[in-house]
RNA sequence: GUGGCUGUGGCUCAAUGGUAGAGCGCCACACUGUGGAUGUGGACGUUGCGGGUUCGAGCCCCGUCAGCCACCCCA
């Protein structure tokens, strides 16, 4: 029979994949939470209006899955969550407690074709903070992601996060005579700059409209890695992040700008230092985007980080853990028909002790069991056969070391325990 | 949306236009109450799909679908 394709750019999370989803959530919510973060989500499907012109106008019109509901309305499955933030927050700015600390994990969607390190329906962890103006918060943000990297066994000679302050950058192009209606051009130039031979970006930049003064100034403002210091607030932010012990993972990269419009200060994107890989998080300050949405007022800052990529540099580093997709501990035979049913008890008994024990469904040889034991990684088998039952006693075999012990029911659960090292 | 590459057992891949194979995995047995190791044997294929050329197509041609990669954009 042949089987019905999945969704183009889908993913099928097998229970090995949905442990590794498990493994990265759980080191998410770690360390989110250790810096005081709130877990919060949005609806996975918003009103278009939402995000039309203040993400990115490719983003919304060109990658998202948007459809009209029944009602007629224009409706867009969420591909990016900052502005469902900026909603919520937006709706209740006068009662929340501020400044408002949140983090979320969940499924994004964007219509665009799969490749390496991008699919049309991935796992994003969004993290902001929502109120304050001040560096010391970017730096926050961006430790948070350091903080993350360690916790992963990603460590900084593998992950760098490059950071730049787009209010930097406006202000190096006034200086060097870039009219302000050419930013947008030049920002996107600025990121094409790794993508394009030294010449072909030169006449790329002499086609957005630089002429050949402009461009020679804007190639000295992307080779001065010392421009920072010029900057109250990327010095205050370095600052913070030497506090905070994430300066080895952080660098001043004047060449990030970031794609989405609305950031608004500090952006910054964490790569792999081979070159091999996609961004693995990018984020920046965003302090309009509240009141874009129709609410007062309020500065934020945060990043999104996607788990595609992240697991192709786990991989690259040999970083990615390994995982036992079983939750059992043990697996309870089923010797035969004479057995059944003091297996059965036995299986509930050992679960009533708090054990995640499992029985096998049917009467089988015993080396079949076993070996079904062993491919799920289940540690202990507890064999149950006629001579067992007629001693009122059980074996137990602890699979990764072949040791065997006999017991009493009664002990078997203390006797698991000490098996398996609890 | 544009371009390139690739579709062969469950997986990874072979097969000068002439009999569809190997390794791994799986199953059985050796070992009928002990998994992993070894050996022996076994099962598994309309070569993505549709058409064309040819005495003959897995291979060549056209179409189509899918996957991968790059561009674009971005997590």
């Amino acid at each position: 029979m042949a089987t019905i394709q999945p969704v183009k750019g889908t993913r099928d999370f097998y229970p090995e994949d949905l442990a590794f989803r498990r493994w990265l959530y759980e080191h998410i919510r770690t360390v989110s939470e250790s810096h005081g973060y709130q877990e919060f989500d949005g609806p996975f499907i918003e009103r278009l209006e939402l995000y039309a012109a203040k993400s990115s106008e490719e983003l919304v019109k060109e990658q998202s899955f948007v459809f009209a509901d029944r009602g007629g309305d224009m409706v867009a499955l969420r591909p990016e969550l900052t502005l469902s933030l900026a909603r919520m927050v937006a709706q209740r700015s006068k009662s929340l407690p501020q400044p408002i600390r949140w983090w979320s994990f969940g499924p994004f969607w964007r219509y665009e074709r799969p490749q390496k390190g991008r699919s049309r329906e991935f796992f994003q962890w969004n993290i902001d903070l929502v109120g304050v103006e001040s560096p010391q918060a970017d730096a926050e943000i961006a430790s948070i992601g350091a903080a993350f990297f360690r916790a992963v066994g990603l460590g900084p000679r593998i992950i760098r996060i490059l950071v730049n302050d787009r209010r930097l950058a406006e202000r190096q192009l006034e200086q060097a005579g870039i009219p302000a209606r050419l930013w947008p051009g030049v920002f996107k130039l600025i990121d094409r700059r790794d993508k394009l031979s030294a010449a072909a970006w030169s006449a790329y930049a002499l086609e957005t409209g630089l002429d050949a003064g402009q461009l020679s100034s804007l190639q000295h403002i992307l080779e001065d890695t010392e421009a920072w210091r010029t900057s109250p607030e990327m010095v205050a932010f370095f600052a913070a992040a030497e506090a905070l012990g994430s300066s080895e993972y952080l660098a001043y990269d004047p060449t990030v700008i970031r794609g989405l419009d609305y950031y608004t200060g500090t952006v910054f994107e964490a790569r792999d230092t081979a070159g091999e890989h996609r961004a693995i998080l990018g984020g920046g300050r965003y302090d309009n985007l509240v009141a874009d949405v129709g609410g007062e007022r309020l500065p934020g800052t945060g990043f999104a980080m996607g788990d595609v990529v992240l697991g192709l540099v786990l991989a690259s580093a040999a970083a990615l853990p390994t995982l036992r997709t079983s939750p059992s501990v043990v697996l309870v035979t089923n010797f035969d028909t004479t057995t059944q049913q003091a297996s059965l008890i036995l299986c509930q008994t050992l679960r009533a002790g708090g054990l995640q024990a499992e029985w096998y469904p049917e009467p089988g040889r015993i080396p079949r069991q076993l070996k079904y034991a062993d491919r799920l990684g289940i540690p202990v088998a507890a064999i149950l056969g006629p001579d067992e039952v007629q001693a009122g006693k059980l074996t137990l075999k602890h699979l990764p070391s072949g040791r065997q012990i006999t017991c009493t029911q009664a002990e078997a659960v203390l006797r698991i325990q000490e098996l398996i090292g609890h």
